[in-house]
DNA sequence: AACACGGTTGACCATCTAGTCAAGATTGTT
DNA sequence: AACAATCTTGACTAGATGGTCAACCGTGTT
């Protein structure tokens, strides 16, 4: 019987602080090492817990990374659902750009956790791709070529363009490691460095 | 004592083909599943060899993946290092997109493993990131500067721009479950398509 | 105080995994 | 054929790892 998903019973407040804890110890973890790079041992470390005191809160690892990825899904779509088919073109896209730029900078492990999965072949995550995002994507894609048809913006494949949103963005977060030592560490001027970069980039790309 | 690395003895037709068939087996598994994920079994069987005899060749796990790691940063440079300052600007830098977009496509689990190991903090590439990798990014975004200034290509900071070059050209192979998934199959129409995608936002972004 | 429930843990187990080893099979050379 | 060098492997070990469990501790309620 799973521990956390059955919400019958109120959580107590210890409750909802160690599963706060762990999960958070968990995603420090899981981002940076992978799912089968982690052990119990290390997020009990890292959340300051003993290892049976982890699983009391989880059904076990598997359960964990699961909560910690559901957690992540549901907000990852809000960026693009939040794509206005009635607002300004270019002023949606650069909206949405800065938004997932925005989440890059802010939540690099959440970002990383996901690009993990998805660099491995989303075991995890096949029906969310092919299932809500997809339907997600096909729909604010339609909407980019009516904008494109109605020549608001330069004619391009809105799949590849949405892709090469993704891309650029999360490129911040996923490949910080490499960012940081060739450009010998400051991260934060890396990143501010990339909003004006994108800026001019989708700017110049986008007006017809 | 390492058995790869003392090339005193010349290797005989059976060292060569197993060794290569090795290689080709930890590739294929190491850039699926990352460097811990993998297990020295996976890598046999995937070899057609026994464990023994695996590490019979290689003095072990870290050996194997070290050999790969070493023969893809060897030529992982050429492209940038094949941009020529007495060329012309666009040119040079269309034909780097491209070859890099090339190798993302024939080259995908080599994309993957290098992306594994960044997305998990480089902790065995850093010496090369700050390196040698770190010398021709500056070499290269020097160069990039000096024809921005005469005006021959639009100005924009050269580093982001190569950033940018490596983050939609890997992203094809690196990403290619979420690309699969959210486009039902066909990655080959995805891949024909990215050409002309990067063809086109690059022609549009770095023409003044 | 006493009780019940939630919370915690040391000690333990089964399985997996990297790596070893000695013995046997294959290959090349004379 | 005979010999040496190379190659191969079943059986094994030590340590790591996910997970269990019975016992114990803490807290709030009566």
């Amino acid at each position: 019987m799973s521990k956390t998903t059955s919400p019958s019973k109120p959580q107590t407040r210890i409750q909802k602080r160690n599963i706060m804890i762990i999960l958070d110890a968990a995603l420090e973890v899981f981002s940076a090492y992978g799912f089968r790079g982690t052990t119990l041992d290390q997020i009990a470390r890292q959340a300051g817990l003993s290892k049976p005191n982890v699983l009391y809160y989880f059904d076990g690892k598997e359960a964990i990374h699961l909560a910690l990825l559901s957690q992540l899904l549901e907000t990852w779509l809000d960026p693009l659902r939040a794509i206005d088919p009635q607002g300004d073109p270019k002023t949606e896209l650069m909206r949405y750009i800065r938004h997932k730029l925005q989440m890059s900078r802010d939540f690099p492990r959440e970002s990383r956790l996901f690009a993990n999965e998805i660099v491995q072949g989303a075991p995890r995550m096949q029906a969310f791709l092919q299932g809500d995002l997809r339907d997600l994507v096909d729909e604010k894609a339609a909407v980019i070529q009516a904008w494109m048809k109605d020549g608001k913006l330069t004619q391009l494949d809105p799949f590849h363009l949405i892709f090469s949103i993704w891309a650029l963005t999360q490129h911040y977060a996923d490949f910080e490691a490499q960012i940081r030592l060739v450009r010998g560490s400051n991260i934060e001027q890396s990143h501010d460095g990339s909003e004006d970069f994108l800026g001019q980039v989708f700017q110049k790309l986008l007006t017809p």
